[in-house]
DNA sequence: GTCTATAATTTGATAGAC
DNA sequence: GTCTATCAAATTATAGAC
């Protein structure tokens, strides 16, 4: 059997991706861990503030691995966007709009009101970003673009969850697919134009 | 004195942009608002969902005003892409990044939770989508397309939001009105390319 | 480590005087 | 229309038996 630490985590991530963390109350995170009410004191003495921040940091990894899971197999990092993009949008369709970002509503809700997790929300889209344009500089871009160009990856990733779940279509991450491809294809053009310039030069 | 609904709505607005639906509770709105607790559930018998309800409405609104605001005295839709990025990231910085989406945070929440409010947010979000690509239209867009366009533009700033939030930087916001104001170009540039084509084959 | 009882507070909502 | 008192339920959190 599962750890109860374990299965209360799984549940809070669970529960804050769906409805965020103001909606979740833990009496219905037990229900849903099938634990007692005693045992998310017992291993967060810090209440639910510590659950949270804990949640937060497990979705950050597991979609960090996510991301891994793409991209690793990708024949290259443009595919590795489209599998991504493309591979959102099944998914969210498959679980009736509910599994977007592990992460979105919360940062939201805390970002003005709850120091402690709004800097936990940040840490997480950090990381992703650092693996996702360590991956696209690895492809042949500079730091800094390639920075830039994850960024807007995650935005417009973000964004088009934002609108998928209003909207119960996928049609937004369709687009979003298509212009990141675009935008991954062409930022690595310019690179290598920018790259043969400078060898000219010589 | 103004209208004790009207200040019932605005701060309701207020506290559902800044921090949710969920952590919003009816106290700290009539706290806010200055009214007795008794004049919420006069104006609005449906209580909390039809407060919310009316807020999103009244927020959808007052963001389709800031639309027009920004694009009817532009030069182009190029330039009015532009200013609303770059007015949105100098409104954030200066509200302490407080004022981004005014319906983001309670579109995520309610997206699984809540089929009333979750349509309330998806007509909102379409209002501002076919207010922009009727623009984009105007300016030589198919309307497909412009479309399109006009969703990519609004995921784009809606994840540059979440983005922004959550690290207290608008460096998303900045490298999205870059890429938005790159968007918008290249897509009237195949406009005008295959309208000569098509002028050509005459 | 688990479970239950319970404290202390707050929640959305209602009733009824004014 | 406004205001206050109040309800029932739910909230986070704690204490202590097992």
């Amino acid at each position: 059997m599962t750890d109860t630490k374990e299965r209360i985590l799984e549940a809070s991530t669970e529960l804050f991706r769906r409805q965020g963390y103001a909606a979740t109350g833990m009496n219905q995170i037990v229900a849903e861990a099938q634990a007692a009410l005693g045992s998310i004191y017992h291993f967060f003495p810090g209440g639910k503030e510590q659950l949270a921040v804990e949640a937060i940091r497990k979705s950050g990894a597991l979609y960090g691995q996510l991301i891994d899971a793409v991209f690793d197999p990708a024949p290259d990092v443009v595919a590795g966007v489209s599998d991504f993009f493309l591979g959102a949008a099944q998914h969210l369709q498959d679980t009736d709009f509910e599994d977007a970002c592990p992460i979105a509503t919360v940062a939201l809700e805390v970002a003005s009101t709850n120091e402690t997790l709004r800097r936990t929300t940040a840490e997480v889209f950090d990381s992703w970003i650092t693996n996702t344009a360590s991956r696209l500089h690895g492809a042949g871009m500079l730091r800094a673009r390639a920075r830039e160009v994850a960024t807007l990856l995650l935005a417009l990733l973000e964004g088009s969850f934002v609108l998928c779940r209003a909207s119960r279509s996928i049609d937004p991450l369709q687009a979003a697919e298509r212009e990141a491809v675009a935008i991954v294809s062409r930022a690595l053009d310019s690179t290598d134009r920018t790259r043969r310039r400078a060898t000219r030069r010589r």
